[in-house]
DNA sequence: ATTTTTGTGTCAATAAAATAACTGTTGCGA
DNA sequence: TCGCAACAGTTATTTTATTGACACAAAAAT
């Protein structure tokens, strides 16, 4: 299908939260749902979700509503989470380790196929049944394999030179948590995840509370 | 102050960003900086930059720009992080155990003084200098120690009541990872941080640009 | 000292996003 | 099977956010 115009940044990130909610709903025998139904649930106006559906052509259908099962299913389409990611995690850290026993991962599409490290003890190691490597046999691994996503958990010093670098040996996104705002020369889609930057907003948002 | 307009949550969500820059350019020795080279370097018009800050009535100097380090204790001020937060970690399972080695909280202001769980093979045991304690003793700790913000890292099932009876205990801020969209009965500010949600962004934009 | 440059704060214009209103299709009950 | 209510798609309107323009203050240059 055609896109008519670009998709809202502000749209991509509103679809996840919906995917979770539909995922919810399939799990309970739900089969359709309507926008105002799914607008109160998700604290958003009825005339907001048709509009978001709408980027993308529209996925239900007047007099009925959404079929949920279908609309799950678009919506991972749209993701390309049906066909499912091959990701390693490169720093093999505590975060890393948490993101390797992240049962979502697997169950939304992503598949953990490698870590990989540069601490000899680690080396060698199972995490979660993920073999820890070398971080010298990366461009092999990520070439043999045709890795799609980098989880970034490692510290920030050569952080720019290896992402580059993985970038070169084929992987197709980013998905980074350290402290620096990624940028790599071919340009391919990166997420920086800033952990304490959601802390700071909460931070704001209660220190306004006792101000007031 | 008197803040003449409510300011806008997109508004919130760009100072970590900058502040985090200013510090590396404080680490730096760097004194002063202007709107232009800062917003060259967050990738955002120098317009914004002087609009952001002038919610807060303006931190700047005509013709000099902006002292470093001033505007980072302005900041600082405003996020409340100058005085700083007490902080507890709620489920010690690996993102929990990942948080309470992560680095950058002490050093944004957020002192992380206990862990909590229900599994008796950890309460008792100790992560990164910090002791992992039983949830029945939850409610007697935030009252002694004037606990600022939870950090939910528990399994789904219960985190609602949790999150009720926490708010109720007196903390003031949750900062939720659990799947669900929080919501608690005394508004309480929330930070939901899903992973997963950040991911499928990274894939929505692999995804398309596959297909172009 | 005076002029020029730099650079903020602020207001005005533009663009984008959110909401509301409207149109027409479908499902369902009488 | 007719008619009404439910509900998506779509267009219009309003609101919010971003960008641009300009007046004026401080610093630097002459």
């Amino acid at each position: 299908m055609e896109r008519k115009k670009k998709v809202p940044e502000v749209v991509i990130r509103r679809l996840p939260r919906y995917y979770r909610y539909l995922s919810e709903l399939d799990k309970n025998g739900k089969t359709r749902i309507s926008s105002t139904v799914l607008s109160e649930k998700m604290g958003v106006t009825a005339s907001q979700i048709r509009q978001d559906f709408n980027y993308f052509g529209g996925f239900g259908q007047q007099g009925y509503g959404y079929n949920v099962k279908y609309l799950l299913n678009e919506i991972e389409e749209l993701f390309g989470t049906s066909t499912g990611y091959k990701t390693i995690i490169v720093g093999a850290g505590h975060l890393g380790h948490a993101l390797a026993n992240y049962g979502a991962m697997k169950r939304r599409g992503f598949d953990i196929i490698g870590m990989f490290d540069v601490n000899p003890e680690k080396i060698g190691q199972e995490c979660n049944g993920i073999k820890i490597m070398d971080m010298k046999d990366i461009e092999s691994f990520i070439r043999e394999n045709d890795v799609d996503i980098a989880m970034l958990t490692l510290p920030k010093d050569a952080i720019e030179d290896i992402a580059n670098d993985l970038v070169e040996y084929g992987i197709k996104g980013l998905w980074n948590f350290t402290f620096v705002e990624l940028k790599t020369k071919k340009p391919v889609p990166v997420e920086n995840v800033h952990l304490t930057d959601s802390l700071m907003t909460l931070s704001f948002k209660i220190n306004q509370e006792i101000k007031d």
